[in-house]
DNA sequence: CTTCGTTCCTGGAAGC
DNA sequence: TGCTTCCAGGAACGAA
């Protein structure tokens, strides 16, 4: 699953195949991942333009197209962007085609159908999930002295509190559970119950996990992959996630598998308190 | 206002 | 072996 450390990964590898090439066409071939504009008006208005920047914001890339446009793209859960040359074969679940100058064809892949783009000119669309998002890991703005006081008003599993988007930008069900377990955090206590010295080994933990992540080229568990097609690295270096009954790394003794907000969640009951 | 449950979707694994 | 059922999860949405 795409979260923060893989989509800046797709980020740097798609960049240098399709930064400053021009769009020649579009076809769009599952409508409704497209959220804004039309389907038809997407692929129209990006026709002859062109891709002058790859930037990413949280979870989202964002395609900078031409100096007015920006074409938002959300992976969700299998979504995948992938460069290649025009004359290779193209890739299973393809359902979105970018053909560019210069040979180089950019799928839009998907198995699950739950990623989302949108063609966005001078703001003219308010993207809710993007207007919103918190500060990023690693950024000036996120830090312990942020991240005190909404804790303290936080009812919520600390787990949940930092799975939202509008708190922290980035982090998903993988890396938060290894955030967690990093700061040997119980991912059921309420946010409000951490003290100060949890609040900044947490702020720390999200820090080095991420660190990690985008240093190993994302976490490939199962179906990410990166601009080029590659997997990452960083599975080998799981704590917790996808470890359930796994020996803890740290104590030894089995790790629990549990649901928290919903969502699948290891942790070790012994070490993380 | 906050929080929680449901929904979307497909492939792979588990269960019988 | 072959069928059915369950599970994975990001974020929007509606309900409490």
């Amino acid at each position: 699953m795409p979260e923060m450390p893989e989509v800046e990964q797709v980020r740097k590898t798609l960049a240098p195949h399709i930064t400053g090439k021009k769009i020649v066409s579009v076809e769009v071939r599952l409508p409704r991942l497209i959220k804004y504009p039309s389907a038809e008006e997407f692929a129209s208005r990006l026709a002859g333009r062109t891709i002058t920047e790859v930037g990413r914001k949280g979870k989202y890339l964002v395609l900078h197209i031409d100096s007015n446009s920006k074409m938002i793209v959300h992976l969700r859960m299998t979504g995948a962007l992938i460069a290649q040359a025009s004359n290779k074969e193209e890739p299973h679940y393809a359902k979105i085609k970018f053909v560019l100058t210069d040979g180089v064809t950019m799928w839009f892949t998907d198995i699950r159908t739950f990623g989302t783009l949108y063609l966005v000119t001078d703001n003219d669309y308010y993207i809710e999930g993007y207007e919103t998002l918190g500060p990023e890991p690693l950024s000036s703005g996120f830090t312990a002295d942020y991240l005190r006081p909404l804790a303290a008003r936080s009812r919520r599993a600390v787990k949940s509190f930092i799975l939202d988007q509008t708190v922290i930008a980035g982090l998903g069900n993988i890396y938060a559970d290894e955030c967690l377990a990093l700061s040997k955090i119980n991912p059921m206590r309420t946010a409000a119950s951490l003290s100060a010295v949890e609040i900044e080994e947490l702020c720390c933990a999200v820090n080095t996990v991420i660190a990690q992540g985008i240093k190993n080229r994302g976490t490939t568990f199962r179906d990410y992959k990166d601009g080029e097609g590659n997997s990452g690295e960083n599975q080998k270096y799981l704590l917790v996630y996808g470890r359930g009954g796994k020996p803890c790394k740290c104590c030894g003794r089995p790790l629990t598998s549990a649901k928290v907000g919903g969502r699948g969640t290891t942790y070790c009951e012994f070490c993380q308190k």
